[in-house]
DNA sequence: CAGCAGGGGGCGC
DNA sequence: CGCCCCCTGCTGA
C-alpha cells in the first residue's frame, strides 16, 4: 500500500449489502431458486442459501437449473420462514417453544451457525460461497466432529454418519455416484426420527458437545471456535432460550437424544445424483412432526395466512398437507430398491436423490429453465410464477409429465394419475417433471432435473418429450393450423385433431 | 368438442 | 437413430 497502493474501503459496505439484500428479498428480485415448503413457495437467492447452507450449497452445485425448486419436506413452513430471515438478516425471533423444531429445520438444512459451525470464511478459505464441492465436505466433516467429539460415545455407530463423512470427502461428487445430496439430511432426516447423527447436534447438544470437548481435551480448535460460534449464534437467535430449553431436544446428550438417530440406512445415498432432488426432513419428532404436518395440513390454509413472502399454493393444494404425507407413506412403500439412492433409504433420508438415468440431462428446471420470460417469471413473486404456470402450459405439463412418469419411467409406482392430478399443479408439476421415480404422488418433492431427455418450448417453460412434440407444441404457440377443414374454417394443429373435427362435424359431407 | 401431449410404428438415412 | 405420422388418452370449455 504503501508504494502508491490505495485502499479504498466503502464504509457502508457491510450496511449497504444487507441492506440491499433486504430489499432484495422483500421484492424477490433477481431470486433464482425456490424453495417450496408445506406448499409455499419462497423465491431465495442461491448465493445467499449457499453462503448461509452447506446443505444448499451442494443442492446448487449439483443442480445445473437455473431457477432450481427444492421441496423441504417435513420442515414447518414456519421454521423455513425463520431460517429464511435468520439466513437473510442473521438474526431471528424464536418463541422458545419453536426452538427445537427450528433448530432442527437447521440441522436438517445445515444452516451455518445454527445446525453447522460457522467458521469464519476469511479463515476457512475453503469454505468460500464458491467452492461448493469442498464446501460441503466441510460442513458435513465439521458436523462429524461435532458429533463426534460429544455424540459419538454412546451413541451408535451410525453408518451412515461414519460413511457418508468419509465418503464425502472421499468421493467425488459425480453424479453418477449419485452426487450426495447432503449426508448430514440423509442421515438427519429418517423419516420418522430426529435429524440424527449425520446431522449436527441439535445447537443444545453441540453445546453440551463443546463443553465436552473442551472438557475432554480439545479437539480442534476449528471445531471449538465454530462451536464456540455456533452457540453464540444460537444465543443471538434465541437469547431467551435457555439452555435446558435447547437441551432438551436432545435431551440425552446427542446421541442419546435420538435415538432412532441412527439409521442403518442412511448412508450416502445421500449424495444426490444431482438430478431431483428432494428434501425430505422429518422433525425429530416424528409423530410430532407429522403431527404437526397433519395439523398443517388442515391448515393448508394456514398456510397462507402466515406466509408473507412465500407463495401461496394454498389453492392448488387443498391437499397439501395430505400430499406430503402421502409422499412419505409412498416413499414407504416404495421399494427400496426401486428408488435408486437415497430413496432406498426408505424413510430415513431427508433427503431423497434420484439420479440414474437422469443425468444425463436436463438442465432445466422445472419452471423454465432457459426460457427466460419463464425465469423472470420465477425470479417474479411467485404468485407470478404461479401466473406463469397456471397459462395452461404447467397444466398441460403436469398431465404430460405425469403420463410421462408413467410410462418412460418404469411406472414404478406410478398408477395414480387420479390422485397427482389431485396435487397442486404446479407442485406435481414440478415434482412429476423431474420424474420422480418413486415417487407417485409425492409430487412435493422438488425437482430439479428431469431424469430423461427433454425438450425446451422456447416459448414457455414447458418441455416435451420429444422433438415431435416440441414442434407440434410450438404451433400453439405461434398460432400456426397447418390442418385445415375442407368443410368449414376449422384448422388444427394436429392431423388427427382435423380428422377428428371431419368425423364429427362433417360426417355427412365426407 | 377441441386442444394437447405421449407413445408406437413405419420409413429413411 | 431420427423423423414423421397416427393413434390414444386426458383435460377443459
Amino acid at each position: 500500500m504503501e508504494d502508491g497502493l490505495l485502499s479504498l474501503k466503502w464504509n457502508n459496505h457491510k450496511s449497504t449489502f444487507f441492506h440491499i439484500l433486504s430489499e432484495v428479498r422483500g421484492k424477490h428480485t433477481y431470486t433464482d431458486a425456490t424453495l417450496a415448503c408445506e406448499g409455499k413457495f419462497f423465491p431465495v437467492h442461491k448465493l445467499v442459501m449457499s453462503t448461509c447452507s452447506d446443505y444448499f450449497a451442494e443442492i446448487f452445485e449439483k443442480t445445473p437449473c437455473k431457477n432450481p425448486v427444492v421441496v423441504l419436506k417435513d420442515i414447518k413452513k414456519s421454521d423455513l420462514e425463520a431460517l429464511l430471515d435468520y439466513m437473510y438478516i442473521g438474526e431471528v425471533d424464536v418463541r422458545q417453544s419453536e426452538l427445537a423444531g427450528l433448530i432442527k429445520a437447521a440441522e436438517c438444512l445445515r444452516i451455518k451457525g445454527l445446525a453447522v459451525p460457522d467458521e469464519d470464511p476469511t479463515k476457512a478459505q475453503k469454505k468460500g460461497p464458491s467452492s461448493v464441492p469442498e464446501r460441503r465436505e466441510d460442513s458435513p466433516p465439521a458436523k462429524r466432529k461435532r458429533r463426534d467429539s460429544g455424540g459419538d460415545r454412546g451413541r451408535i455407530p451410525s453408518p451412515t454418519i461414519s460413511r457418508g463423512s468419509s465418503q464425502s470427502s472421499s468421493h467425488p461428487p459425480s453424479a453418477s455416484s449419485v452426487p450426495s445430496q447432503a449426508p448430514s439430511q440423509l442421515s438427519s432426516v429418517p423419516e420418522s426420527h430426529v435429524p440424527s447423527q449425520s446431522m449436527p447436534p441439535p445447537p443444545s447438544v453441540s453445546q453440551e458437545t463443546r463443553h465436552v470437548d473442551s472438557g475432554r481435551g480439545r479437539q480442534d480448535s476449528h471445531l471449538q471456535q465454530s462451536q464456540s460460534q455456533h452457540t453464540s449464534q444460537i444465543s443471538s437467535l434465541r437469547p431467551s432460550a435457555d439452555t435446558s430449553s435447547l437441551r432438551s431436544p436432545p435431551s440425552g446428550g446427542p446421541e442419546s437424544s435420538h435415538p432412532s438417530i441412527t439409521s442403518p440406512r442412511s448412508s450416502d445415498q445421500s449424495i444426490l445424483p444431482v438430478q431431483m432432488i428432494k428434501v425430505e426432513v422429518d422433525d425429530a419428532d416424528n409423530s410430532g412432526a407429522k403431527d404437526s404436518h397433519g395439523d398443517r395440513e388442515d391448515g393448508s390454509e394456514m398456510d397462507g395466512d402466515e406466509e408473507e413472502t412465500s407463495n401461496d399454493f394454498s389453492e392448488y393444494q387443498s391437499h397439501g398437507g395430505e400430499i406430503e404425507k402421502e409422499e412419505h407413506d409412498q416413499m414407504d412403500s416404495y421399494g427400496a430398491d426401486q428408488i435408486p439412492g437415497p430413496s432406498g433409504l426408505q424413510g430415513a433420508p431427508p433427503v431423497l436423490s434420484w439420479g440414474e438415468e437422469g443425468e444425463a440431462g436436463f438442465p432445466h428446471n422445472l419452471f423454465g429453465g432457459d426460457d427466460p420470460a419463464a425465469q423472470q417469471a420465477l425470479c417474479d413473486m411467485p404468485e407470478s410464477r404461479l401466473a406463469c404456470s397456471s397459462q395452461q402450459q404447467v397444466w398441460p405439463n403436469l398431465h404430460s409429465s405425469e403420463s410421462h412418469a408413467r410410462s418412460g419411467q418404469s411406472q414404478q409406482t406410478f398408477s395414480r394419475s387420479s390422485e397427482s392430478q389431485m396435487l397442486p399443479p404446479s407442485y406435481p408439476r414440478v415434482v412429476e417433471s423431474s420424474r420422480l421415480q418413486g415417487y407417485s404422488r409425492g409430487q412435493e418433492i422438488a425437482v430439479v432435473e428431469h431424469f430423461k431427455r427433454l425438450f425446451q418450448c422456447p416459448y414457455c417453460e414447458q418441455k416435451m418429450t420429444s422433438k415431435g412434440s416440441l414442434v407440434r407444441h410450438i404451433r400453439s404457440h405461434t398460432g400456426e393450423r397447418p390442418y385445415k377443414c375442407n368443410y368449414c374454417t376449422y384448422a388444427a394443429l394436429q392431423k388427427s385433431d382435423l380428422d377428428r373435427h371431419t368425423r364429427n362435424r362433417h360426417r355427412d359431407q365426407i
